[in-house]
DNA sequence: TTTATATTTGACAGATTGTGTCAAAATATA
DNA sequence: TATATTTTGACACAATCTGTCAAATATAAA
């Protein structure tokens, strides 16, 4: 079950790339990545994307890994996290629905 | 599927009270129970626990319809909201499994 | 219509959180 | 040792959050 982080460190040390590489081109210092890479920062939307560009990966499975972990981060010390995310799933869904109309 | 401001916006009609009251109890000014109660603003958890008090509703019901509109809130203009909300209950139940141990 | 009450809106202030830089400390590698 | 890499924490600036306030709008009663 990997976290964000988890994947673009394994691509990262896959490729055997400094992290002052990869932070380049991210534009953000050496520092941020590190953090991000051990789940202390939330990358921003646009760090996301640069990553699966740098990365060839799928845009969309990085994002469904970063997306996941912000609802993971919202709800963790909540008892009620697993029901909650189970609303939001039906309002989500009811939201989709009418708005094809 | 009502979001958590339709919930207690009925909660407090139904009682016929205006919002100076509930707003009082709450210790915050009218104007923001009228933005929490249309969505337009984000109450505080301890707000929602108050007003489970207030009302005399479960508390674990307010809160999951306040978890809830948070989650959508976060991945409503995404299209991977779906898989998003579903990879996130896996880690969820993933993190409650080695809790236990 | 007027008057009174309730609700909504938006400008504003202060507190909090987010985003990044930087340099020093810690860790790993040669 | 030296050298490269990663991690840490202090800091600054920007952005967002949380609430107040007063004016505008809507609702209801006389």
């Amino acid at each position: 079950m990997d976290s964000f982080g988890d994947i673009i460190r394994k691509l990262r040390e896959d490729k055997e790339l400094p992290l002052r590489t990869v932070a380049a081109f991210l534009d953000i210092d050496q520092a941020i990545l590190s953090k991000i890479e051990r789940g202390q920062r939330n990358p921003s939307r646009g760090q996301v994307v640069k990553l699966a560009e740098y990365f060839k990966v799928k845009e969309n499975d990085l994002l469904v890994a970063w997306l996941s972990d912000k609802l993971v981060y919202e709800v963790e010390d909540e008892d009620m996290a697993l029901r909650a995310l189970q609303v939001a799933e039906e309002k989500v869904k009811y939201i989709a629905k009418n708005k094809k109309k």
